[in-house]
DNA sequence: TAGATTGTTAATCGATTAACAATC
DNA sequence: TAGATTGTTAATCGATTAACAATC
C-alpha cells in the first residue's frame, strides 16, 4: 500500500519542511479540493479555541459533515492522524495549507477597476495573507493613475508590457463579461497560471492555466428558485 | 408514469401561462438547479443569434456537457423538447426563468455598504432584470444617508422597522465575518425568504430559508492548488 | 415514409457513508 | 491493558453517461 505512494516535501518560509504523500499519480478529485478551504476555515477558528487535538467526530459535528467524508479526505493526502488520539488542530492546519499552496506568495494583478474589481482587491489586501495585488486595470481615463491600498490603476494597454516585466500567478478578470475573454486572452499570453474570473461568461483558456469562476449571477438564480419554491408551498398552504 | 406527474402553472406578467410539469413530490436535485442558470445564459446568448431550434447534441457541444445530461436534466421537469425537431430557444428559455421563478420581482437589502456591497448593488441594478435592491444598511456614520445607485444607506438600526414595513424577499450579507451571523438573524426575524451571503463564514438558518453562500475567499484557495500544483510540476521537468 | 432527435431506461462511474480491524 | 479513534475496505447512494425505442 505504502510502496506506490509519491511522498511530497514543502518547505516553510519559516523553514519548517511539511511532509504529505499521495497515493500513485492519482489526481485527487475536485470536490476534495473543493472542501479543503472549509476545514481549513473551522481549524483557523479551532485554533483561536483551543489547542491540542481534535477527533472527526468533533470537526464533523461543529462542520456540518460525516466523520467518514473528513477521514477520507485527509486519507487522499496520506492521513494526518493518530490512532487512539484524532488529529493534532495546528498541524492539520498546516498540512491543509501546504496542500492548497499556502506556502508562498502569490501575486495577482486585477483586470477591471470597478466596484467589483475595487472590492476583490480590497479584500485580498484585507483578509488574504499569501496573496499580493501587484497591479490594477481599467479602460475608463478617468480613473486610471488613482490609485487603491496603494495600488496604482493603470491602462490596459499596459497590461502587456507589465505581465512580461513582473511574475504574476494569478490573474483577476472583473471586466463586464463583454471583455472578459479578451482579457483572459492577454493574461495567458503573459503567463498566468489561474485566472480568478468574475465575469457571467465561460472563458475559453488552455489546458495548464487553472480558472476559478466565481459566477455570482448563476448563484442568485438559484437562490432564486429555492425562495420562490418556498414562498409557492407557503401560498399552497394558506 | 404520467399519472403521478404534478402539473405547474406560472403566469407572468404579460400573462403568458407557463406550464411544467413535476414528478410526484421528488425534489429535484442541488445538482441540477445549480445547472439551470448555466443552460439560461447560453440560451439567452442564442436567442441574440438565430432563432428556432437547438438540439441537445449541439447545446452540448456549446456549453461543454454531454448532451445526455441535458436532456436528463430537463426531464426532471416533464422535457420541453420534441422528438426529430429539438428545443425551440426562446420557449426552452422561457420554461427554465420560469422554473428558476424569473417571473416576478425579488425585493433585496443589502446589509454591507462597503466596496462589496456596493459592487453586488450596482451589479443587481445593471444586470439583474428580477431584482430590485430597495435598501442599503451600514455601520459607518460617515456613509449613512448618502446613496448609490438612487438607493440610500440607512443605519443598521433601521433594519427591523424597514424589514416590517417593506416585504423583502432577499437579504444580501456583504459585512464583515464578525457581523455576518448577526445580520442573518435579523433577516430571518423580519422575514426574508432567503439570503444571499458574501462572508466567509457558515451561517445558521432556519430549515426555511434559503441560504446561498458565495464564498470567494475558499474559491481563492481552491484556485491556489491548482496553480501551484501545474507550477510544482513544471519545476519538476526542469 | 425516412431521418432526426427526444424521452427514458439501463449501465457505469464516482462520491458518500458505514463498518471494522489496526493501533495508538 | 482497555478505550478511543484512526485508516481503510466494503456497501450504498446518487449522478452521469450510454443506448435505444418512441415519435415527431
Amino acid at each position: 500500500m505504502l510502496f506506490d505512494a509519491r511522498l511530497f516535501e514543502t518547505r516553510f518560509f519559516t523553514g519548517f519542511l511539511l511532509r504529505w504523500t499521495m497515493k500513485g499519480n492519482e489526481r485527487i478529485s475536485g470536490t476534495v479540493i473543493k472542501r479543503l478551504p472549509r476545514y481549513r476555515r473551522y481549524l483557523e477558528e479551532l485554533m483561536h479555541k483551543k489547542t491540542g487535538r481534535i477527533s472527526s467526530g468533533e470537526l464533523s459535528r461543529l462542520i456540518g459533515c460525516t466523520a467518514s467524508q473528513i477521514r477520507q479526505d485527509f486519507n487522499n493526502f496520506g492521513g494526518f492522524g493518530q490512532q487512539g488520539y484524532g488529529y493534532n488542530i495546528e498541524s492539520l492546519y498546516q498540512q491543509i495549507n501546504g496542500i492548497l499552496g499556502l506556502v508562498r506568495e502569490y501575486k495577482t494583478v486585477v483586470i477591471g477597476a470597478g466596484n467589483l474589481g475595487l472590492a476583490v482587491a480590497n479584500y485580498i489586501y484585507t483578509y488574504e495573507d499569501g496573496f499580493t495585488v501587484a497591479g490594477m486595470f481599467d479602460v475608463r481615463p478617468e480613473i486610471i493613475n488613482t490609485s487603491a491600498n496603494g495600488v496604482r490603476i493603470r491602462g490596459v494597454s499596459e497590461i502587456d508590457d507589465f505581465l512580461a516585466e513582473k511574475q504574476i500567478d494569478i490573474g483577476i478578470i472583473t471586466t463586464p463579461s463583454a471583455n472578459a475573454q479578451q482579457a483572459a486572452d492577454r493574461l495567458v499570453k503573459g503567463g498566468v497560471k489561474g485566472i480568478w474570473n468574475f465575469a457571467p461568461v465561460d472563458l475559453e483558456i488552455p489546458e495548464d492555466v487553472a480558472v476559478e469562476n466565481v459566477h455570482i449571477s448563476d448563484s442568485l438564480l438559484s437562490l432564486a428558485y429555492y425562495v420562490n419554491k418556498t414562498q409557492s408551498q407557503q401560498d399552497a398552504e394558506e
